[in-house]
DNA sequence: CCGGATTTCGAACAACCGTTAGATAATTGC
DNA sequence: GCAATTATCTAACGGTTGTTCGAAATCCGG
């Protein structure tokens, strides 16, 4: 029976415990959580099936492990991003910061991330719950952001900032669906979710005093 | 070995093949492909896993028209709803209608499209090709839609009106991952979606003419 | 370069998977 | 109500899954 944390270790542990990792997130990511197999994993991780098992106690520690540092890495990046920011930036640079520290850690920043946006919904409720803490962290400093910029009158005061901020993220989130780095820079997408989000589609009115 | 299509049956098959195809959709929803087992199919289905055979050939097979029904019964939505405007409507009205349809078909009708949705991007790429061409005459669908809108001059010319459309779809199939039929109405979601994809969420700038 | 700790292997396990086929039950036209 | 057709059950198959465990290989401080 194996101690819940690995008392003491040497280097070469931790070097194995990330490839698994790795190679479990990328699978995880195309292939969601039921066809994910752990001799694919090992098999990637350039290991036995078996070995797995002196760095993981079972697939779902692997893969809480995986999702967990999914969102993690999307919160840091988002709060880090906004913490950097000159104190009294107005609320929409600092939502516009938000969307694109969210669209870069999602698209660039590789498979935990993306692995754990797709395969949250269908992974065993048991730990659904235990990245759940850290989901309603980020879900909570959307929110303020969104309910701040409200309260000071720079988003309308008719917009149910909750619905919105569902809408936000699930525009952004969905991104790792579709997204091909080849195909436009991430700061092209995060450039225009972030001008509709702000401006709307309809072209806007010009009081002739403000043409130039 | 089975003839493709079955030749003639009786009444009674194709309730069963009902009950078995919306048994597939539920658990596929939730758990994913992988997850979801023939066993458990047939166990919501209230028959015998072996029985399942008779109405279809192999579980791909079973997954695969669930997939397709999902796609199918969007499209259909949206394309009716649209077909059924007076000529000559505008096209921010066409827009909404589009909008309406997509995320009630989503929403209330049921686990087929949430399933399409939520699976199609983690199922072997060999049955994703089968339904891609109703999932690219949808693709077109919308694009026209909004072609012909900003060609119109109705939405804005600087909009990426490609990527617009997979930012506000993605927007509209999140939904799946979150809404609760119980918390609020759908068209009072598809009511602000259409909102903020209009006009954004910064307050506009109303010239004192236009005050009331 | 040695000897103990650390890490991996390799083979096996019970359980479960999709699938098959023959026996059995239910349904239906007459 | 009777055959014949249609639908389901039962039991098994080969393969794969997560997991276990003792033996082998590797690593590393002294």
């Amino acid at each position: 029976m194996n101690d819940n944390l690995p008392a003491r270790r040497g280097r070469k542990s931790e070097i194995s415990r990330g490839q698994i990792l790795d190679a479990a997130a990328r699978m995880l990511r195309r292939q969601g959580y039921g066809n994910t197999t752990l001799r694919a994993i090992a098999d990637v991780a350039g290991i036995q099936a078996g070995s797995i098992y002196y760095h993981f106690a079972s697939k779902d520690e692997i893969m809480d492990a995986v999702l967990e540092r999914g969102v993690a890495a999307v919160y840091e990046a988002v709060h880090d991003q906004l913490a950097a920011l000159p104190v009294g930036t107005d609320h929409l640079k600092r939502i516009e910061t938000a969307v694109i520290a969210h669209l870069e850690a999602l698209l660039s920043h590789g498979d935990y991330t993306s692995a754990s946006i797709r395969t949250y919904g269908e992974v065993p409720a048991a730990f659904q719950q235990k990245a759940q803490p850290l989901r309603e962290a980020y879900v909570t400093l959307w929110q303020e952001l969104l309910g701040a910029a409200q309260r000071d009158g720079a988003i309308r005061a008719d917009l149910d900032t909750s619905l919105l901020r569902t809408l936000l993220l699930g525009s952004l989130n969905w991104c790792v669906e579709w997204y091909d780095p080849s195909q436009r820079p991430v700061r092209e997408v995060a450039a225009q979710a972030v001008d509709v989000l702000f401006r709307g589609v309809v072209p806007a009115y010009v009081p002739p005093s403000l043409k130039e």
